[in-house]
DNA sequence: GTTGAGCGA
């Protein structure tokens, strides 16, 4: 339905584009208050006289040498002939954007997110430290050096399922005490708190991790050998307890060196001197007392 | 060329 005479959408385009253009008065007086007078045409049609006063905070002005330059540099265009600076009437300063490039993203976050805050108010506590279960430690429980004396100390006594009716273990527990609770995980006897010996020694064998073992370090291992080889050829002077190759995590490729624990040091010693020299695989392997990691 | 993985608050 065709109810007006206009002739081009562009006439619409006039209309409705001329009065928008807000009509901006702008002076700065000695004070350097800036003083905008803006009309425009609101929603209802009539006429608006916005007055802004804006005061300047002086400051020792830090200006970059190129850029003051370039404040002088003649306007051209529709700008041609106005004075120094942005015209706010056609002109919106935003603020300024900088771009820091550093390595790695983390170390200068901008500003942490609300809940970002939250979480880091709810980390308060811990304030983002380690401390060890056991002993308060700033370390890790797990590398906590009284894990062997305190392990088991922590922790609330909850009573052993199936006790419910007061009979039955309690009644057993005499002899053995159930001992301070993991967590409702099986625990075996030898472990338990009060079994006297570590879980080791129990079984007549030293030491209950692997930096206590008597280990050997073994280099110039080819590529090509297992685990199983290496068990093989140190077996024959003792029992070897654990035999670890050292590979390459992506490929598994092994990368010459191999570490293989003993049960006892003397047996170790025997097979050091044996196998240190001996031709295995085309190479020549190479053995040393191995330095637990840690030490390292 | 050659001294271990992984778990975690």
């Amino acid at each position: 339905m065709a109810t007006t005479s206009k002739t081009s959408w562009a006439d619409d385009v006039d209309e409705l584009e001329q009065p928008r253009l807000p009509k901006i008065e702008e002076t700065v007086d000695e004070n350097g208050v800036r003083t905008t007078i803006e009309y425009t045409v609101n929603d209802e049609g009539k006429k608006v006289k916005v007055t802004r006063k804006i005061k300047r905070v002086l400051q020792k002005a830090v200006v970059e040498h190129a850029v003051a330059e370039r404040k002088t540099w003649a306007k051209f265009g529709k700008e041609k002939g106005n004075k120094p600076g942005p015209d706010r009437a056609t002109t919106t300063v935003g603020e300024n954007v900088t771009l820091k490039l550093t390595a790695g993203n983390k170390a200068t976050e901008p500003e942490p997110s609300e809940d970002q805050n939250i979480k880091a108010n709810l980390a308060k506590a811990g304030a983002g430290k380690v401390t060890c279960r056991l002993c308060k430690g700033d370390h890790f429980t797990a590398k906590c050096p009284y894990k062997d004396s305190l392990a088991g100390l922590d922790g609330a006594e909850t009573p052993p399922i199936g006790d419910e009716d007061g009979l039955g273990v309690a009644e057993a527990a005499a002899p053995v005490p159930a001992g301070p609770s993991t967590g409702g995980k099986y625990v075996p006897p030898s472990m338990r708190a009060g079994a006297g010996a570590r879980p080791g020694e129990a079984m007549g064998r030293p030491g209950g991790n692997r930096d206590d073992l008597p280990t050997l370090r073994v280099t110039n291992v080819s590529e090509d050998t297992s685990d199983n080889d290496l068990r093989e050829l140190f077996g024959s002077f003792g029992r070897v307890v654990r035999v670890y190759i050292g590979r390459d995590r992506e490929t598994g490729i092994g990368k010459g060196y191999a570490f293989v624990s003993f049960e006892e040091k003397a047996v170790a010693e025997k097979a050091m001197a044996k196998v240190h020299g001996m031709g295995y695989d085309n190479l020549i392997l190479n053995c040393q007392w191995s330095q637990p990691r840690e030490a390292r």
